[in-house]
DNA sequence: CTTGAGCCTGTAGTCACTACAGACATTATC
DNA sequence: GATAATGTCTGTAGTGACTACAGGCTCAAG
């Protein structure tokens, strides 16, 4: 396969180095939809464009910034409409902002026991583990703040 | 059935109220063999002490703290052979922790763009969505600092 | 004595992929 | 030009950590 660089049309490995994507990805998201069944050579092999690489792209960087693929349906049917509405897309970043920051919260709260736990602990061959009682015996952490 | 509050031995119900879990997920923990198949009672029914509770906390409370199944199961290891060293608890808490740390930093990086790019969003109706190009042209954000 | 809840089992569905098996096409090497 | 290695195609199964469902039993209440 020597033409990895012939100007238009490319194939699925070539889509997915350029992405950086898996190979396999790709096939998926066009079962599901999220990216268009591309056209086909004479030997049915997939023929992407500059396009294609750019949506994948776009879904990507949406997975990325933690977006599932509801979500990125959702938006790229904004971009689809043509007369995308910029303040329902500015709505529904603000969403998944304030759920981004929800996981941070909770992730420092992990991470505040953990880095006490960690900090208690001599490291002696005792069989008494603050770690371990901190697993065992802490009351409900989970449930401070949450939706 | 009313022995909800009879001293000894109680039911998967009962077991999964008192520790907030969902029914099928005891039954899930039991089949991969992170909590003991319980003794049965004569209709067959499983039968529930304290320290099933005990332990079905422990692995909740990992699980709230991130720990996956498998560290789960390491970490019960090392309690149930008695001889538990405190500094392995130690080093798995602390390799742990730094996981959380690279996650809410990840996090943290993708809050940046997010309320950076809502914050330019005009909220009009326009076609240019800045949002809707971050999306598409930032260059690689997820690379930096990655494992 | 029937109704309904609760428990039992195995199995299928979820999400977002990832990997594999087997068939055909193309490309590289001898 | 034969052969071997690679690439692409398809459908399907596996992953992790559950969750839900179907169909069958037992049990307590009305």
């Amino acid at each position: 396969m020597t033409d990895r660089a012939i100007g238009r049309g490319f194939k699925r490995s070539e889509l997915a180095r350029q992405t950086g994507s898996n190979l396999e990805t790709v096939r998926y998201y066009e079962k599901i939809g999220l990216l268009p069944e591309p056209p086909r050579s004479a030997n049915d092999y997939r023929v992407y464009s500059e396009a294609h690489v750019r949506r994948l792209r776009f879904v990507m960087r949406g997975r990325e910034l933690g977006f599932s693929i509801e979500e990125i349906r959702g938006l790229l049917e904004l971009v689809d409409g043509g007369k995308q509405t910029c303040a329902e897309v500015k709505e529904r970043t603000e969403h998944h902002l304030s759920d981004v920051r929800a996981k941070i919260a909770d992730l420092r709260r992990i991470e505040k026991i953990l880095a006490q736990t960690a900090a208690q602990c001599s490291g002696d061959a005792i069989p008494e583990c603050p770690i371990l009682d901190a697993l065992s015996s802490y009351p409900d952490v989970g449930d401070a703040g949450h939706r």
